[in-house]
Order: structure tokens, then sequence, then C-alpha cells
DNA sequence: ATGTCAAGAAGATCTTGA
């Protein structure tokens, strides 16, 4: 069973690479991030001619995340996480599918930091952390797949030194991550690649791609029974070169 | 030093948020 995570950037721009993907890896289950969809405009009738069940939690003009199933309809558990009655970004979306946990998680950005937008990225990840505690307590096999917006090491970065003022990489947001990972939690990429330089995304500027400047921080954290079936995970790389491709690659993990 | 992209609101470009 392949599990993707994979930051559209724009699922109206990115359908026809996302068509692509889901003909050609047949992954049974994705967890879209950066959806920049309301739940109205979200295209159901493209992804289920594909055949694939979706559950979308959509915003308008930014954020959203949704969970496609090969050949099933996802069962949604919970969007949004408690603890912040006042936040309305769409960033969390947790399913039942083919005897899994599923959540795709959009975690924010940060930046600038510091600053207010910073301190709302470490609310939320106490948040998220409050929220897988409660799946580990439960003892369900769960996937955690997502655009964490966290480079977990130095090694998860082109360059410490050009990154070094970026929120994705700060004490807060490391120290945070390190904690979330520390409950129980697989880092299916990290376990699989103990020797890091395995990217996940390349910015659009000044030529990261063709000079291979990315980061990880897409990442699949797996519950313990979940990491017991891990076989193998990667990065479908060859997408971040196609013509109109997101800034990120599809990330995932293969489960027994 | 920095070379980009997508969406929305406005209005034929600018702002926001990556």
């Amino acid at each position: 069973m392949k599990i993707v995570s994979y930051n559209v950037n724009g699922i109206k721009a990115r359908l026809p690479r996302l068509l692509e993907y889901l003909t050609e890896q047949q992954p049974d289950i994705v967890c879209l991030q950066e959806l920049k969809s309301s739940d109205e405009t979200f295209p159901e009738a493209d992804i289920r001619a594909a055949g694939y069940g979706a559950v979308w939690h959509g915003q308008k003009g930014f954020n959203g995340v949704a969970v496609l199933a090969r050949g099933a309809d996802p069962v949604e558990r919970q969007r949004g996480l408690d603890g912040e009655v006042e936040d309305d970004h769409s960033r969390y979306l947790e399913c039942d599918v083919d005897g899994l946990v599923v959540a795709s998680i959009y975690l924010p950005n940060g930046n600038p930091q510091p600053g207010p937008k910073f301190d709302y990225k470490l609310r939320w990840m106490e948040r998220l952390a409050q929220r897988a505690r409660a799946l580990l307590a439960a003892e369900v096999p769960a996937v955690l797949a997502g655009d964490y917006n966290v480079i977990p090491n130095d090694d998860d970065v082109y360059s410490v030194q050009a990154m070094a003022d970026d929120a994705l990489m700060q004490p807060g947001s490391r120290a945070a991550y390190r904690a979330l990972v520390a409950q129980g939690w697989t880092d299916a990429l990290r376990i699989r690649h103990p020797q890091g330089r395995v990217w996940t995304f390349w910015d659009y500027q000044a030529g990261a791609w063709q000079r291979d400047a990315g980061f990880r921080i897409d990442h699949l954290l797996l519950s313990p029974a979940v990491a017991d079936r891990l076989v193998e995970a990667g990065v479908d790389r060859d997408y971040r070169g196609r013509e109109k491709a997101s800034d990120h690659a599809p990330t995932w993990a293969q489960i027994r």
C-alpha cells in the first residue's frame, strides 16, 4: 500500500499534474495540501473519474487539505484541531481509510519570524501534538502525512546558512517537531534514508530545482503498528521537473 | 544580489502568502 503526501500548490492549477500522477503511480492513499480552493470549487468529479474517492477541507485563496483513496471513500473523523476556536485556517483533516487513520496536515509556514505568524506556527504545533498524543493513546494504526514546514535537521537542507533565519529551521520549530516524533512516531523518510539529503521541496526562485537546492519538509509520521509494516519510503522527484509543477514533489511510504 | 508562482480583488496590475 502506497501512501502519499503531496503539496500541490493550487489544485486547480495542478489538476493535470495530479491526475497524471494518480494514473501513472496508482497510489492507494493521497494526502493533499495547499488546495487554494473553496469547498465548492474542489474538482471532485475529475478525481472520482480517475478512480479516487475524496474528502476535502477547502478554503478560498490559500490553505486547504484533502484525503484521497483509490477505489474507496475516506470517512471523515475530524477537520481542524481543537484548542483555538478563532482559528479558521483549513490545515488538518483526519479520515478512516483502508483500516488506517490518515491525517492530511498543512502546518503553518511561520515566516516572517519572529512575529505573530511564527507564534501561530508554534501554537498550532502544540495543538497537533495533543491530537497526535490522543491517537497514540487510542492505539489506532495512524499516518500523519503532510507539509510540516519544518526542516528537522541540518542535513535536511541544501544550505544551513541560506536558511538560517527562516521559520522552517528555527530551534523552536525543530524542538516542537522533535517532541512530536518522540511521542512514539516514526519519520518514514528518515528511517529508510538515514544519511539524509532527501529533498521534498525546491523553491521556484533562483533556479533551485536546476541546482538541486532543496530541503525536506514533507513528512509521513507512522504510529508504531504502521511503522512495523513499513517497507520503503521515497520521493517521486520526477514530478518536480515537469511542466507547471508544484514546488513540492509527492513523498511516499510503502506499507505492507 | 538573487532569477517564481497561484489566487483574489480589482480592473488590464497589485497584494498576499508562500
